[in-house]
DNA sequence: TTTAGCACTCGAGGAGTAAGAGTGCTAAAC
DNA sequence: GTTTAGCACTCTTACTCCTCGAGTGCTAAA
């Protein structure tokens, strides 16, 4: 059954009403709201309706009506305007892009710092290899006495390093060769490729500094493994406690926890692979903590081969408008970003003191 | 004025009850608690000594007594026992110490959470460099057509590195000269010590190559700034929310969004760079937001030239004993993993199943 | 000096009640 | 056929009143 206009009217404004004010919304103050110059008789009737329909709520018989998951969905998927950013609004998003954005890790930090901050609710944000992570480059270095750094870029473009002790003293040539073996038998291929016949392959050749080696080639693999595994961070949990659903110390709690707990973030952040916005309304949700919970994620590219989620999570009663504009403006930005364009008001003027 | 022992003994058992219970303690608890023969008549009468003296407190006249700051100050100081971790305590925060602590970076964020965990309070850890950071030794490859690898290592032994884009692609021979330029010039100097002047006295040297010289420089200087600025991390943070004192949000919340402003736990962590351990009782605290939050500090040593803060969070009625002598045994086991010695149970045997 | 006894205080928790918001239904009005 | 006014009904919230019990301080006896 279609649902007629004036039901999808009445359906919008109580929505849009429940979401700034969290107080369940009566035919009263509908009638008074929504332009439509109906008695609020008339409007009682509608969400009679409506509340038959599956849209609707009753926390009790005398409280007004709060939208149903149901009616979250329809609103989110038909009812809601798009958010228009105002000036405002695209300056301050674009000054939280324009910050000083480094290292990847650091980046994705003060990325939910920002996200959280531009909509009041916990952000998290994870990034992920796309493909299998390889090694594209070693470089060995001697540092000091028995003290070496290695060197190991990724076909990702990320490049980690780390000081090996190893209590011996190369010459110039040896570790030429064994970066050459390095380079030549140990790139291109995934963790798994790593095999120990791989390593007996060289073993002759690499004389001396076999040891060197194998201390080289396992930091590489710890590199693709942390690679290859998902990255997340959360931040701005305590806005949480803001939103009057969670004043229940137990309720944010039970969310609270299972926003720290990175592996979890990490099976909810794994299937929505999708791309473009998604939002996932309260009992949608899977996991069984974030059944009163809405999600809404957006995915960024980072450079080539890796991508990530950037999301926020927050009580159903969520402004579903203004969170998805925000949170897809500056995922576009940081897909920009890392994509190397420059940012849509282009004026990258140097910064003066 | 003196304490009797008897007082003293009254005193600590009422600490210890109130740790244990988060109840007001009352006289004839006392009296069955404390191994004294004494009525809950006399108890009283010690009890309403105690708090003229100022080591109790009543919330009000027919509740029983609670420690006051004063009152915990002495506990802390004179009455509590050292906690004796017993065997199953010291394997689980070897446990802990073992894990595959890499990275620094990595091994603050792991070290905090399993304090928290440890603990059952929040945790912060972190890291300063205790003199002026400086670099060591200066790397550049050449990786792809225009794109360069600017590896940095300092005198702290922390190696950083990061992508550059440059569109010209140099000789083996101006790469060597570039290294031999940057490690000749800009080592073992600290931030401030980058000057203009610096940078022009190499101009003519660089030829070509300075440009790219330029940008290694610069990113030399993020490094160094990096490695000065203090590293923190707070982990566990909801398990305040399990304490009956911060069963009221409006609490918490201010409490954990403290713990989330990097900046403000910096500057609780900075003047606190004593030796050993410290522990703050509530008001004793200068920030305001912790007037009734107690910390307990230790601190441990990152090789030569660093060293860090590793503490815990929780309310006054905090079972020091225990959070003291977790924590100076973990911080301990920091400083050891650090300075590359082994932990103390030496004995590595495979865990079996 | 310790203890028993007792009157007193004060908060927690339960019962009862009034107010207010919102509903659903009915019957009249448009 | 819709819409509206009116009204009885329901249910929550907030408030008041009251009782219960824990714990105290004081006094007087042991």
């Amino acid at each position: 059954m279609e649902l007629s206009d004036r039901k999808r009217k009445i359906l919008r404004t109580i929505v849009e009403s429940y979401i700034e004010t969290a107080e369940p919304v009566g035919s009263k103050t509908i009638a008074d709201l929504a332009g439509l110059k109906l008695s609020s008789a008339t409007i009682r009737n509608e969400m009679a309706d409506l509340t038959a329909m599956g849209y609707l709520e009753q926390p009790h018989t005398s409280a007004g009506r709060i939208p149903s998951p149901a009616g979250y969905r329809l609103y989110v998927n038909e009812l809601m305007d798009d958010h228009k950013l105002t000036l405002e609004e695209t300056r301050s998003l674009n000054e939280a892009l324009r910050l000083k954005m480094q290292e990847l890790d650091q980046v994705i930090g003060e990325a939910s710092r920002v996200v959280s901050q531009l909509t009041n609710y916990p952000a998290f944000i994870s990034s992920a290899a796309s493909t299998r992570a390889t090694v594209r480059r070693y470089e060995v270095l001697h540092v000091d006495r028995g003290s070496y750094l290695a060197v190991v870029l990724t076909n990702l473009n990320q490049a980690q390093n780390k000081l090996l002790s190893y209590p011996a003293d190369f010459s110039a040539e040896q570790m030429q060769l064994l970066c050459s073996i390095l380079n030549g038998k140990f790139t291109g291929r995934n963790v798994d490729q790593f095999s120990p016949e791989l390593l007996r392959s060289v073993r002759d050749e690499a004389g001396d500094t076999l040891e060197l080696l194998v201390l080289t080639v396992s930091f590489a693999v710890e590199v693709l493994r942390h690679q290859e595994n998902q990255n997340i961070r959360v931040a701005g949990a305590t806005h949480l406690l803001q939103q009057p659903e969670y004043r229940n110390v137990d309720k944010a709690q039970k969310l609270l926890t299972y926003l720290s707990d990175d592996s979890k973030l990490a099976a909810l952040t794994a299937p929505s692979a999708a791309d473009g916005m998604q939002i996932i309304i309260g009992p949608e949700n899977v996991a069984d903590e974030l059944k009163d919970t809405s999600v809404v994620v957006a995915s960024y590219d980072i450079g080539d081969n890796m991508r990530g989620l950037i999301g926020v999570v927050g009580p159903t009663r969520m402004d579903y408008a203004k969170v998805a504009a925000r949170l897809s403006y500056f995922a576009d930005g940081m897909s920009r970003l890392f994509g190397g364009d420059a940012l849509p008001p282009p004026r990258e003027d140097p910064e003066k003191k």
